[in-house]
DNA sequence: CAGTGGTCTAGACCACTGC
DNA sequence: CAGTGGTCTAGACCACTGC
């Protein structure tokens, strides 16, 4: 049993060939004609179908196994995961949940400095003798709702930063901007609960639930860009992620 | 600037040749002959040397790129990412770290029922209307000391569950046995205050920090074969992890 | 302009699965 | 045994980067 999906590629795009399949697949699952479960054709099949190679094939179901939309076995075919999965893939981020329900997210500046790296950042950034960083914290807000308490040290060297446009931009916006391009974050989550000063600003209780994270961001040239230590409102945020068997 | 690499290939092996290159690979980062930053040698010149096709030594970067081991970027090069990234990279889960620091992690059967599924748990498993479910709680330990609550469901039309094998083994470790290959999982990570019986049996106080993960995991034949709901003491647990720019 | 990774082809043979 | 994904080759041409 298989779907002989209806995929056009267009040769002549700047999209890679590779890509316009997994855009047309996962334009098929979300538009319902690739039910879940549903068994799709082998891969030399839709290969000759399609018109193009089965490497090019394979490229483009290696990405959507590894976005978690579809599971192959050997020997037996690939399909389609479960709708209850996927509906969970799609809920992302929190912050870009809200972004979409149109809750605006809104960002306040409360300490700005310039700094030597202390000991700890120096070692955390990989930085050499004569970088410095620039150290803040930021309140991040949604809907007029206090979400997440935010402190960050960046290199720099890299891009120059003030107090204006951190109260204008997002910072991996400034980042992107002066040519950044981010490749690996290393995070960590976990939790604690609130003390006087972080419930003051986030608008909760002190001992409400607060979730840690603390995040390192390496960019394609390997220098260690940012790290930063936040927390959020427990009963705001969670971290959603699909975990996929390698 | 780039190394020479000296990795050996042995073509009579079962492992596939891309995966002895990342075994290689690894193994040169882990004992320093691949320093951080260390520009490796361009994709065909490692092919030629290693007498190997450029797909299968592509293959192997990709593998290593997505495992945050290497950073790639078009018209530059391929280098090793900082050691400060990797040593967080190396420290994968808790769980692990207490393993190998020989704090063997003990668990306790707290509850355990095979019951119709109830509704939130049929929408989760995408159960079919005849299929029940084990549903347990269990308390793990490394140690000595408490450090999880755990409440799971696990559909029982793949795997017989009951009281005397819980005690003895894991869960994944009952269903790999049973013949399951997980291969997708979706996670949510938060945080709460643990409530009186929360803290009674984790050894901790009420009001305490706790993280939260929620879970469904599916398996190759694309069924969702257990949901659970667990709590962590905040002050032993964190959950760490890579992301990869795609 | 030289050097690098990104994409693509048209095959081949193998290992595993389920009947 | 038929059907499937997993691995591998030996190229080709392109797009981007940094000097």
């Amino acid at each position: 049993m298989s779907t002989p999906l209806s995929i056009k590629i267009d040769r002549s795009s700047p999209i890679p060939l590779y890509h316009q399949v997994v855009q047309g697949i996962e334009g098929a699952i979300r538009d319902g004609s690739l039910a879940s479960g549903t068994r799709l054709e082998n891969e030399i099949e839709l290969a000759q179908r399609l018109r193009l190679s089965r490497p090019t094939i394979r490229k483009a179901m290696d990405d959507l196994v590894q976005s978690g939309l579809l599971v192959r076995k050997r020997g037996v075919g690939t399909q389609v995961v479960s709708s209850q999965i996927r509906r969970h893939l799609e809920l992302s981020s929190l912050n870009d949940d809200l972004e979409r329900a149109g809750k605006k997210p809104t960002t306040t500046l409360l300490s700005f400095e310039h700094i030597p790296a202390p000991e700890h950042v120096q070692d955390l950034l990989s930085l050499p003798k004569d970088v410095s960083v620039y150290h803040f914290t930021r309140l991040r807000s949604a809907g007029g709702n206090p979400l997440a308490l935010m402190e960050n040290w960046v290199r720099d060297d890299i891009v120059e930063l003030d107090e204006k446009s951190l109260r204008a931009h997002g910072l991996y916006e400034l980042l992107r901007e002066a040519g950044v391009n981010f490749r690996l974050a290393q995070q960590r989550i976990g939790a604690t609960v609130a003390d006087g000063a972080q419930a003051d600003v986030l608008d909760t209780e002190a001992g409400s639930a607060l979730v840690t994270m603390q995040r390192t961001a390496v960019d394609d040239t390997g220098r260690n860009v940012e790290t930063g230590s936040h927390v959020y409102r427990a009963d705001a945020y969670s971290f959603e992620m699909t975990l996929v068997q390698r």
